[in-house]
DNA sequence: CGGGCGAACGTTATGATATAACAACAACGC
DNA sequence: GCGTTGTTGTTATATCATAACGTTCGCCCG
């Protein structure tokens, strides 16, 4: 019914879970959890903890990744979110567009360096803030 | 009379900037702005604006950083805040501590992966969570 | 000296983000 | 049927951050 809860490597996602990340696909960029609430109150959700409970198991099976640096969410856009353990984030200022960058020296560098000072990381979150391609020319 | 107000590059600091720069050097890591204001009532700052505001100066000259990934803050670890352009940070969950690395490859990979997408970055956020050195033999 | 002016301050109120807690209900194995 | 487990809907509350406004401070210049 839903275009998340067919034949992926993912558990299938209830109602509720369905309807955010249908909401944050079909979004061009990303959402506030608030966002989402204001977008599927037409939809029979009504209240925050419902929204944060989706968006919990959403990013724990990684469909959704959360952006620390705006309180934002955004739908992963590998697919079905399996296989990058180092996502960067390049967030355009200007128009909100976000685009996920996944790159495999940057992981060894960062976990290299983290090595150095014996620390064992467990996850990470990279965003960069800048301008889109799109917007550059504009505020050149 | 503070730290921070001698012969540093930074402008002198006001009274406020100076006490909520000193909490944060006198705490091993990071607060958070609520934390400050509990930690500086005694000393007369009574309301949240008199604590972002000193932050929100400090931060803008490189003498603090914001964690966006835990919504606190903490004193530059690299002097006076001038020439790193790209700090990543490593916060223990287990133990709160905050140790910041800063590497010229890792700017140079960040760079190069956002120029390969048209990006133009302004500023980095880079927050590895994990387990400090100190912390690790504990929960192995 | 004494305005004039911009930055910082103190205060009140409010907005934005996130979670605790609990009762009702559905799904499943037995 | 019946316990077990996880999801749901709901209310209330906790936590993080800023708007707005009048006052005071520091400092330059006439
Ligand atoms: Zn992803
Ligand atoms: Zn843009
Ligand atoms: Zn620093
Ligand atoms: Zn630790």
């Amino acid at each position: 019914m839903t275009s998340a809860a067919k034949g992926s490597p993912s558990p299938r996602l209830t109602r509720n879970q369905a309807m955010v990340y249908d909401a944050l696909v079909s979004a061009s960029g990303a959402m506030t959890a608030y966002q989402l609430l204001d977008a599927l109150r037409a939809e029979g959700l009504n209240a925050p903890p419902q929204i944060y409970r989706a968006l919990q198991r959403l990013t724990d099976i990684g469909l959704v990744h959360r952006l620390e640096s705006t309180h934002a969410f955004v739908a992963c856009q590998h697919g079905d979110g399996t296989g990058h353990d180092t996502a960067a984030f390049a967030i355009c200022d200007d128009c909100g567009d976000v685009v996920e960058l996944s790159d495999a020296r940057l992981a060894r560098d960062l976990r290299s360096l983290a090595d150095g000072s014996g620390f064992t990381p467990h996850r990470a979150s990279i965003e960069l803030h800048g301008t889109c391609e799109r917007c550059r020319p504009a505020n050149d």
